[in-house]
RNA sequence: CGGGGUGUAGCUCAGCCCGGUCAGAGCGCUGCGUUUGGGACGCAGAAGUCGGAGGUUCGAAUCCUCUCUCCCCGACCA
């Protein structure tokens, strides 16, 4: 029999706790001995590299090219967009010192490259013929947030920023959405997190932004998560960065700009979309591992044709590949550990297919397994498992999206009217907050008051989303006429 | 940055109120053996400047001051 142990603290019961315990159980990530920075541990930074690799390719795809900027960016360059600076500058890193002297200049360190970067197009860009220009870059980047979460708001962070210069204003709005739909379309087919497409109310823009658009996902605790945006910049930084060219018309025109990133939060909202009361759910197609296998065997004889059994399977595992990447196998053949407390483990690290063979299975030709996204453990030839094992993925990285995108559904609500409103974001047990609320879609016409009721309710307007018909409306809380409904929500 | 908590072994914590074998437990870890289909067991062992710095005292994990970390709630935000 079994010790007692410990298991989680379930969502329902403590989310923010919840959340901790499975990155420690996942052995995600960590807090560094820096102020609200984090070691991103081998089986994190996995993920975020199967991110990195996938997301890469779509970003090439659509004609960008990478290239890297440097981490320091000049005091000047930070102040030249007004509302750059003011958005920033509070929550800047700076460098004053550097080689045992006071710098003539400060060096901020980047807490996106705009500046440093519309700095460098000045000298690329002089005729229409450079444009547009298309570049990425993965970088880390500091903002000196005031209360900082694991993967979802760090001091340091991980991301990729694109920054893009165009011809025309409709160029550069059709990138900015294009990019969108690059960060939707990943969300969705590769971390199976449904979200909402949509453009940010005017007082939530990015410094010195003229749109921002963001895709906006639900957390099991049914709050949002901006999980990527993208920026038209119209001509704001070009003309701070004096980024001209000669038009086709021979005149010298202000390029359009667009930025636009994704962030190691996405693995944050992996974690809240997908995780269950035993740890994480990996989206196969981003999971560190795809099968992990447990050998069960009474003695060295026993082990010894239980391996020997294995070793054509995962020969053939091992040359598979799982959409564009290999498929990831690993066989688990720690000897101090017995079966129990693997499987335990690998479902707190979320691997989507468990397989165990035994004595019992080499006689057989079976083996068992057991998905990680449910169900009873089934028993399979083994022969079948290998025919079988990228439909199982591919079926796992579907239940799981459906699941989110139904509990989204399930959470999402129209409403007209401002009592139900408030109720709908209002706590039964004020002593206790249980989770409540979700997403409200309702009419919004963006006056500055709307925002004060919000801000008692503790609501955001997450995005207006993107694709909706207009119609005649009154917005729910001013009651000015409105054409378009906005998605409200609580929010991380 | 405000309010509230917290910090003792890798983890979870006891000890603190009433200074004096208080450096402790369980888990984990190491070695040997037995075990192995959902968190095994025996024996032996290693491990902590009690978050840090000052102070009070004959003596401080324990009392005082300052400081830092992390967590929760706010304000700020990918």
């Amino acid at each position: 029999m079994g010790r007692k142990f410990k298991g989680m603290t379930k969502r329902s019961e403590d989310y923010p706790q919840w959340y901790q315990e499975v990155i420690k159980g996942a052995e995600l990530a960590q807090h560094a001995p820096v102020k609200g920075c984090m070691v991103i541990r081998p089986y994190g930074y996995a993920i975020w590299e199967n991110i990195q690799r996938q997301l890469d390719e779509m970003i090439k795809e659509t004609g960008h090219e990478n290239a890297y900027f440097p981490l320091f960016v000049p005091e000047s360059f930070i102040n030249k967009e007004k509302d750059h600076v003011e958005g920033f500058a509070p929550e800047c890193a700076v460098v004053t010192h550097a080689g045992g002297h006071k710098l003539e200049e400060n060096l901020y360190i980047r807490p996106t490259s705009e500046t440093i970067i519309g700095d460098v197009y000045r000298g690329w860009i002089q005729s229409y013929r450079d444009l547009p220009l298309l570049i990425n870059q993965w970088a880390n980047v500091v903002r000196w947030e005031k209360r900082t979460r694991l993967f979802l708001r760090t001091s340091e962070f991980l991301w990729q920023e694109g920054h893009t210069a165009h011809e025309t204003p409709e160029e550069a709005q059709e990138e900015t959405l294009k990019m969108l739909e690059v960060y939707r379309s990943f969300a969705e087919d590769y971390l199976a997190m449904p979200v909402i497409t949509g453009e940010k109310p005017a007082y939530d823009r990015f410094a010195g932004a003229d749109h921002t658009y963001s895709i906006e996902g639900m957390m099991q605790d049914r709050k949002a998560l901006q999980a990527g945006t993208s920026h038209n910049l119209g001509q704001n930084f070009a003309k701070a960065f004096e980024i001209k060219y000669l038009s086709r018309e021979q005149k010298e025109e202000f390029a359009w700009t667009t930025s636009w990133g994704v962030s190691t939060r996405l693995i944050g909202g992996v974690i809240m979309t997908h995780g269950d009361d035993k740890g994480v759910v990996m989206p196969p197609k981003v999971a560190p591992l795809h099968v992990v296998i447990v050998p069960i065997a009474r003695n060295d004889e026993d082990k010894a044709k239980v391996n020997e059994y294995l070793e054509p399977l995962v020969a053939k595992l091992k040359k598979m590949r799982y959409g564009e990447l290999k498929l990831r196998v690993k066989v688990d053949n720690r000897e101090a550990l017995r079966p129990g407390p693997k499987f335990f483990e690998w479902e707190r690290k979320g691997v989507p297919l468990r397989v165990e063979v035994g004595m019992r299975d080499v006689a057989a030709g079976n083996l068992v397994f057991a998905r990680r996204d449910g169900g009873e453990k089934q028993t399979m030839s083994r022969d079948s498992f290998a025919e079988n094992v990228l439909s199982l993925l591919d079926e796992i990285q579907q239940s799981i999206y459906d699941k989110a995108l139904a509990f989204r559904k399930e959470n999402t609500v129209e409403l007209d009217d401002l009592n139900e409103f408030k109720a709908f974001f209002t706590p039964k047990n004020k002593k206790e907050p249980e989770i409540h609320g979700g997403f409200v879609l309702a009419h919004y016409a963006g006056c500055d008051e709307t925002e004060k009721t919000l801000k008692e309710l503790k609501v955001t307007v997450r995005c207006v989303p993107l694709g909706q018909d207009e119609e005649d409306g009154k917005c729910i809380v001013t009651g000015q006429p409105s054409r378009k409904k906005a998605i409200f929500s609580k929010a991380y």
